[in-house]
DNA sequence: GCGTTTGTTCAAAAAAGTTTGAACAAATGA
DNA sequence: TCATTTGTTCAAACTTTTTTGAACAAACGC
């Protein structure tokens, strides 16, 4: 776990890399975020980027100002699109791609949600279909009840987990 | 990332543990449950057990319900501690300590939000006030409207972020 | 004091997750 | 057609995180 604040190298910086001032700030701001989110490091190194560029960027662009390789710069965007936190230029006669960030904090946390939270409330909620049957097994009436409250617990929590993940789109759409 | 659905070994299960049925698939879900939220699986395993356990439960009987190692369980108990997720059993005249759960949701988000997010949006906001300076450097003024912009944009965002929170909190509440 | 039980620590081992880079495919235009 | 540019894929290399286990310390009873 991330969980004693120690050593604190705050290697951030990187050899290969053509970052400066503000640029390797957001970066490192973003990497930073997306840590928190369970998601890697290039996810928000190639986010910062874009967020800080007044102009789309294409991947070489990437893979030279973060000094990544064109895989990672590749599997990123890829990721980024799928999050709904990046979006293709579209109209420009190149054939060369070029990709600006989503910047409204709803279409964020909506893809977030849509592809990070809610599969796995889904899954968690089959398998939680299935623990009310075993619980209904167990012969003691005893353990019995104890286990189905339990189950009625965890249970709830999705259900509201649910219910509070709309919520919390419409509070943080503009 | 945990990004394609695919191979799906379900090795959930463990050579040296003696769980069985009900136990078992408890603990699978909150393996689950904390891989989300970016915890280590023994952390989903130890409060699993506990959560479905009729009585308190001793160090050792983790390591052998668990088939973990005895350092492993003193490490996630901790954590589990920390987060205010677990509790020490009080008053049994007995050196041996013996564990709960606390299975009230609010207890449960409020400790995640204490422990693993406040922390993130606090060194945030610090870096971000350092990035307002560097955005007020830059000599281009279309440029360094751009980038105030932008930073001004993530303050808002984790601005919005700690509103959000205590009122999580509250929504989550019993 | 001494042996035993209970729990902690932390360096090393193992596992999990991420990135690389070479091979490939598709699109373009000469 | 062929060479070039652009981007993708995926096994292997690398990095980071987690777990292990042996050494240690503290509490206890005898």
């Amino acid at each position: 776990m991330g969980w004693d604040m120690p050593p604190m190298p705050e290697r951030e910086s990187e050899s290969t890399s053509s970052l400066e001032g503000l640029e390797r700030q957001i970066v490192d701001v973003f990497v930073d975020g997306v840590k928190v989110l369970g998601l890697p490091r290039s996810i928000g190194e190639i986010y910062g980027v874009l967020f800080i560029s007044p102009t789309p960027l294409a991947l070489d662009d990437l893979v030279e100002k973060l000094g990544i390789s064109k895989g990672s710069a590749s599997q990123g965007l890829r990721a980024l699109k799928t999050l709904g936190a990046v979006r293709e230029v579209e109209g420009n006669g190149e054939r060369r791609a070029y990709f600006e960030p989503a910047v409204e904090l709803k279409r964020l946390v909506g893809g977030f949600i849509r592809e990070q939270v809610r599969p796995h409330i889904e899954s968690g909620k089959k398998k939680i279909s299935k623990l009310a049957d075993a619980a209904r097994e167990e012969q003691d009436p005893v353990r019995r009840a104890f286990f189905q409250e339990r189950v009625e617990r965890i249970d709830n929590w999705t259900r509201r987990g649910g219910l509070v993940l709309p919520l919390l789109q419409r509070i943080l759409g503009e």
